[in-house]
DNA sequence: AATAATTGTAAGGTGTACCTAACAAATTGT
DNA sequence: ACAATTTGTTAGGTACACCTTACAATTATT
């Protein structure tokens, strides 16, 4: 086997996008922060770090910040990228607001293909750059 | 309480659709034909028309063919007519072709609000009416 | 009618992703 | 430094949506 396929649910690409935000952000970002914003319990991100561990994507040991691998980073960007087409696709061209945006854009991201996601984003260029309203 | 909030998961909304594509083509639906059709095994049909049975989507005695409420029919038309319009918008707009489309669509039209969905019918219908291509 | 094929259900099991409660370990405040 | 707070893990549970196996009931074939 050349490159391992990891495939993430919907749950653990939604655990791995925000350790790559704040990894972004160069915000240190431990478990129990990590909870809060997700809304789980501490309990349930302990057992989604250990597999996100298990799978090399993120580094972690108790009580230090979560850091995310350079496989971290490649999976995340996919996943952070489809948010930010499908947001701003909802924002700009269809004139949603921002918080069902994102909302949307949330649920959408991890389950939409590459192929329609890359049409959306030259789409929504085109569309941006042809009206100015 | 006035109306009964029903809100379904992913699996039983396909589980309905396919009903109610079934009651819209007049063809009889048996369980074991559901199964074969989701690819799912005939004991999970059973369980799955259990429950849309308990939230009188659908009415079913075994062996006969399945029939779907009135109650049913509504929830159904809200998830096939998102189906159709996130298929069309790939197809018409993204020139996504049909397996495709329907692929996606077939995830998305389970999470997507209806807000959204408005604004994309609406979106491919100016679309299509001002491009011939 | 008897046999074969189909259809359905029940029981018991898997995997995933949550949860709470209890406890342990580390960090922080005074 | 030591008490209080925060952080993390473990154990045990729930809910869901699947599964296989085995058996029961119905329907179709000859």
């Amino acid at each position: 086997m050349i490159t391992e396929e990891k495939s993430l649910s919907s749950g653990l690409e939604d655990y791995l996008e925000a350790i790559y935000i704040a990894h972004m952000n160069n915000k240190a970002l431990k478990g129990a922060e990590l909870a809060r914003e997700l809304n789980v319990s501490r309990a349930s991100v302990s057992e989604a770090l250990a597999k996100l561990v298990s799978k090399k994507l993120i580094n972690y040991n108790s009580y230090e910040a979560i850091s995310i691998t350079k496989d971290g980073i490649i999976q995340a960007q996919k996943i952070y990228s489809k948010h930010h087409i499908l947001e701003n696709f909802f924002e700009k061209v269809l004139k949603i607001d921002k918080a069902e945006a994102s909302e949307n854009a949330c649920k959408i991201e991890h389950i939409i293909s590459q192929n329609i996601i890359e049409k959306i984003a030259h789409f929504t260029d085109k569309y941006t750059k042809t009206r100015k309203d």
